[in-house]
DNA sequence: ACGGTGAGTAACAGCGCGTAACGACGCCGG
DNA sequence: CCGGCGTCGTTACGCGCTGTTACTCACCGT
């Protein structure tokens, strides 16, 4: 409580490094040898499964974009998150005996269903895998942790900005575009993700277009200058030009 | 997109389900045969460890009260929880190589250093010790979400209200009073960790002081009606007792 | 053509922020 | 023992960002 900032600790979280995709040694393949893997297709708009019902499997996201909310008995909702390609879903359930979110497919998407003791099971068989699982859940938590820190610091028009950044990194990661992409979740998903009201990230998105950072039509975004865009999510280069 | 919301999914994450010592299953007994364990000792106002540094171990808190926080080159701050007797610290950096946030000692604590790759072989040896790891973390996760929950959709005086409940529930889980506690951390910590300024917290404070919810002096706490801090915390009645 | 949903815009209001000043406490040296 | 000093906590006041409300428009499937 005394002196304990001698050199400031400092440190970016992962601006860029938190992309690289843990389930990239999460090797399917190799899982689908030690247990009973189901492929399931999921229509945009179902849900890949609700809170509430009993807890019987991990999901490996094949394709598609999902949506991952949290509600109450009051009526109080929070959008936690948007997994894609690559992501694996249902890990913050372990444990709990049920599924405690709602998870959402956002288009039409395709999942890999991977039963929970079983996946326990091959982690004990193949050692690497128990280390990938435990590095994906950790990475989750070092999303979290960032998500924390962008609402916690940054105002409306950073978040939105720090919004599309991580989008585009996250489609770079997978071989799309990362100046040019369509974004899948309406804007009241994106509010409720950034703890705002809708209007406030159309106004945002408006801020963002009037200063030629990025072009907006409808879901559509083309980001014109990803550095500037960087400066508006990180520093507060905004409060000066959408003045 | 369509028509998803057929029965309510409407489930309440934890206001006392996440209170579970998930590390009450982590033997440390148990693990100290398995491995070498350290002993250490942290004085107030000390770090654990600080963002940047290598990752090398996770620590087990065996007595005393934490404070976990992440930092931005450009010198924002967030903290992101405040660890306490029985909870894993480090987990969320696992798998990046260096720690991610700073731990710091907000009163003397007696910590147990588990080193980590050789936690990992020990979760190969002890297969029972792997579910644990893995429920630690999911619990974790789920922590997190709620506490974005919490943080997206209530006012000033309804995050203070949920966290001095959080903070109850957890004293109590750990044998403590949950109706007469003190605060270890300062308002700012709390009003980092809220998304607040420390005046808000102050002023969230004298509002259920004020409303006879509760009493105030300094860093010490007493709850005279837990059940309207919790009706504040979860629902509007704030809105109306504190008019 | 029609209704429904989602999106954009504007005017207004309110919560929470920023600043400031004061008080309480602890630490330190005189 | 006392006074200075710094940190922490509290309260007051004005303002700005964001929420609120309302309305219009674009799109889409029926």
């Amino acid at each position: 409580m005394t002196a304990m900032t001698a050199t400031t600790p400092a440190f970016v979280p992962f601006p860029a490094s938190m992309l690289r995709l843990v389930p990239d040694s999460l090797d399917i393949a190799a899982l689908s040898a030690q247990m009973t893997v189901l492929r399931r297709r999921v229509r945009g708009g179902q849900h890949v499964y609700r809170a509430g019902q009993p807890f019987r499997a991990l999901f490996f996201v094949h394709a598609g974009f999902l949506r991952r909310s949290v509600a109450t008995a009051d009526g109080r909702e929070q959008v936690t998150g948007f997994p894609m390609r690559g992501e694996l879903v249902g890990v913050e359930s372990i444990g709990s005996g049920h599924y405690t979110v709602d998870v959402v497919a956002l288009d039409d998407c395709e999942i890999i269903e991977l039963p929970y003791p079983a996946v326990l099971d091959a982690c004990a068989a193949m050692p690497t895998l128990q280390g990938a699982l435990t590095q994906a859940l950790a990475q989750e938590l070092r999303r979290d942790q960032y998500w924390m820190l962008t609402l916690g610091t940054l105002n409306a028009d950073q978040r939105v900005a720090a919004f599309l950044q991580d989008l585009a990194a996250r489609h770079r990661a997978l071989g799309f575009s990362a100046s040019h992409f369509v974004l899948r979740m309406s804007r009241i998903d994106i509010a409720s993700f950034l703890a705002l009201k809708h209007e406030t990230v159309t106004r945002a998105l408006s801020h963002l277009a009037a200063a030629g950072i990025i072009a907006v039509e409808r879901r559509e975004i083309r980001i014109a200058c990803a550095e500037r865009l960087g400066r508006c999510a990180g520093g507060a280069e905004l409060a000066r030009c959408a003045a």
